[in-house]
DNA sequence: TTAATATATGAACATATATTCATATATCAT
DNA sequence: ATGATATATGAATATATGTTCATATATTAA
């Protein structure tokens, strides 16, 4: 027996995917844009008109939640529709944090 | 009914507090510190060499986990100690993301 | 009180990041 | 092809944040 155990500490790699996931949601304009996402699709327009935000800080923060895989898209004519990932978000978050689920403990419930 | 619902929006106070909560977690330091207490408490000076980070470094970060309530901490003479607080952990991930539980979604099991 | 140990704090620095502006790219209709 | 619309990207800037160093505070023992 060591003085501390190997479990106390995590390998790298886990450690720096656990990080990004956090900091992916530590934006609150990144959890706007989730949460409006979190029950159904919406084109980047849409996204900065109802959030009162520029075209370009929504495409630059998609590209992040892109990236992390928290959001899916497809193309339709010039539009581009995006939408949460629900399996990779049910991965990461467990059943308990679903968004658009009714629950106590739940992703954005959080406050208080 | 108006063009979009007003659920769409989530309020400054909530999306501040969700926020907050992330980001305590989405710094490597800080979440070796937090698996670390999972289960047991430790002296600043223990955590700074399980860790190998310096005392100040460790001391800044445990004040960051404090105000979010994600740590909790008594004295011993000239020690602190800190440790977990599950309760608040408890409440803000929920079960399947406690700390030190056996599941697929925890909280320490986003990575893959 | 003084010395020793543990912890906390403040300033400085380097780095990371969110937003903005300008512009590039892509698709569709004509 | 051109024009119109939607989206993406790069550079610049301002702000936020993590770490380090030096020092302050707090507790205990002598």
């Amino acid at each position: 027996m060591k003085e501390s155990s190997k479990k106390d500490l995590l390998d790298e790699e886990t450690l720096f995917q656990v990080s990004q996931i956090f900091k992916a949601l530590s934006d609150p304009t990144r959890i706007k844009i989730m949460y409006l996402l979190r029950d159904k699709e919406c084109s980047v327009k849409q996204i900065a008109e109802t959030l009162g935000l520029l075209q370009s800080t929504v495409s630059h923060q998609l590209r992040t939640l892109k990236t992390l895989r928290l959001v899916k898209f497809r193309r339709e004519g010039t539009m581009i529709f995006y939408s949460a990932d629900d399996k990779h978000v049910y991965e990461i978050m467990g059943p308990s944090n679903m968004p658009g689920t009714n629950n106590q403990n739940g992703f954005f419930h959080f406050a208080r």
